[in-house]
DNA sequence: ATAATAAAATGAAACGGTTCATTGAACCGA
DNA sequence: TCGGTTCAATGAACCGTTTCATTTTATTAT
């Protein structure tokens, strides 16, 4: 491995002026630059990142914890963050919390102690308010599509509320009245926007009713269950709001089961637009959720502050709250019935 | 940050000691073991990985290249690499080289220059027969997924003949006659196997005929149109042997738009059971790749490999060649006719 | 008690860069 | 010609570890 003293002494100049060229420091002569910039190609030298961390303390590595490192959302997301960082010539550093508050933590430790510049998290909800770890950690943090109580830092998240509301509506738009949410979990900030979302829509139509609501965990498998469960409850079920296109997928199948159609019988709208949604068939009218563009507005807010606190050192401005819009994406899971 | 000198100083000893300390060196006396260990934990030290790979030069990251983040297969794999990495204490390095050369060529070097100890990629392959840098890197690397003529290397594949080969039979078991192949790109070892598989299949019944073969991208778009075409030029077909899922869902939407029916008309087995296969409707018959245990199984070839390299500096054992069984996943998309 | 040996602890060099106070050369005006 | 100023280049200190030759301490045998 070739070093940057290796490249002064053919250069016959010294390591600190090599260093500058480097850097693109102006204190260089054109002569010198012309001549150390020969022998880097020559030799095909790139600089360690590894001892440049360490004397310059800028790893140029970026840290990434999401809960499922494979959930089509996730992997859209990563993509797009991969994708900007790369242009930046920064690396990223990725690890999948499994949404675990334990693990989460250990994960961010470890990675300040590799040094990175930087965090895009998709934190684990259950936390029970402790904002903890998050606060306090003095380099700069993005949090991703999960707001947590009492976290003072970026924020990129979707309008959960708005979304579900626009899905509702275009149910009730479309003519049905007995509508059920299936809610995904408790305690997330992101799913609870999305009841209430659900819940306005509802009532402005004077349809809404505690009952119609069942929650679930994030999951297909756990979709299963609650719709099935809606399902022996309730009679005449017009239409699902699930307030994920996972729990969709298993509310799908569970109506499957019972011989219904979808959307003869019972329309559907999902939340996420994941990958599959629109190869389903009928394909799933859902919510869309710019996944890739999150990703990619995290780094930038991230590289933004990065730049700042290199500035200013002590300067904390207000932390940033971006807002990515949803949008209803009209497929043929829902029945349009004219009035 | 807390650093090692600190821990040194309070605790009475060298920074050699404590060193010591924490590699679990066995020649440091019980009594300062713990001496030292309770300094660490009070302090709350973790010593930087910066500093010690500078020195130790081993950085503990691992570089994934894979040609798409996002995509659903590779995600799966992803998820299996780290978690595996993780329960080691490595850190994971991911980068997408959306199957351009140069691209991965370059992320490649800029890892080199990131001191990663090991390289898991899943190579581009259009390569015009160059191993190339893949030859050359001084450290181990792990190939996955696609095999790349001339590059001695560790390798994980699947068994892409048997696979296609079993599809195949499988089809002609249950009485289809008139079978096509939308085969995925060519220059592609993998997508040429599961040709030769179709092929070996055919042949064995007569049934095989070279029009029968309809080369496509890897997509799904790419699929919709050649399933199209070959809708256009052959009649009577009985069923599609898609060698991709994402394939067989382009093929899907276009028998959908010719009004046939799936399996009543044609049936149809893919390749690979991505995420979604399982909820189309009806549920896609496929070949499962166990992606997940092949990241994992990836991950124990490169510290296999690694720690072999430390242990004997010159040794090279012969490049290992895994090969991860693919399986029949029966569902719903042929037509079980009894002959 | 002493020499020989084993075990434990030390501390400086090294890893490959960055940074910055210092030096040296070049230039300018008087 | 000399003092002052500017611009380039230098090289040593530093970043936080590991490593290993050397020194110190403890143990054992005589």
């Amino acid at each position: 491995m070739v070093t940057i003293k290796e490249v002064a002494k053919i250069s016959g100049l010294s390591v600190g002026t090599v260093s500058n060229v480097i850097n693109g420091l102006e204190t260089v002569s054109e002569t010198n630059k012309k001549k150390v910039q020969e022998v880097i190609d020559r030799l095909g030298f790139k600089p360690s990142r590894i001892a440049s961390s360490l004397s310059s303390k800028k790893t140029g590595n970026m840290g990434i914890i999401v809960p499922d490192v494979s959930s089509p959302f996730y992997s859209e997301m990563i993509k797009g963050i991969s994708e900007t960082l790369e242009i930046n010539g920064l690396n990223i550093f990725l690890s999948g919390s499994n949404d675990n508050l334990d693990k989460e933590t250990s994960l961010i430790k470890n990675m300040m102690y590799s040094w990175v510049d930087g965090l895009i998290i998709v934190p684990v909800y259950e936390r029970e308010n402790e904002p903890g770890i998050l606060n306090e950690l003095k380099i700069p943090v993005v949090l991703v599509n999960r707001e947590i109580r009492g976290v003072k830092r970026d924020l990129v998240v979707f309008n959960n509320f708005k979304g579900a509301y626009n899905a509702t509506a275009y149910l009730i738009k479309n003519n049905h009245k007995k509508i059920i949410i299936l809610s995904g979990p408790k305690h997330s900030r992101s799913f609870e926007d999305r009841v209430i979302g659900f819940k306005e829509a509802m009532e402005e139509k004077g349809l809404y009713d505690g009952s119609l609501v069942f929650s679930c965990k994030y999951s297909e498998k756990s979709g299963y269950g609650a719709m099935h469960k809606a399902l022996g409850k309730l009679q005449n079920i017009d239409a699902v709001f699930a307030s994920s296109d996972l729990i969709a997928l298993g509310a799908i199948a569970a109506i499957r089961e019972r011989g219904l159609e979808i959307p003869g019988d019972i329309s559907i709208v999902g939340f996420g637009d994941i990958y599959l949604s629109k190869y389903l068939n009928p394909p799933l009218t859902t919510i869309k959720r710019p996944f890739y563009n999150t990703g990619k507005t995290a780094v930038s807010l991230l590289l933004e502050r990065i730049s700042q606190q290199r500035k200013f050192s002590d300067f904390k401005s207000e932390p940033a709250r971006i807002i990515m819009q949803d949008l209803l994406e009209v497929r043929k899971s829902v029945k349009v019935k004219s009035v």
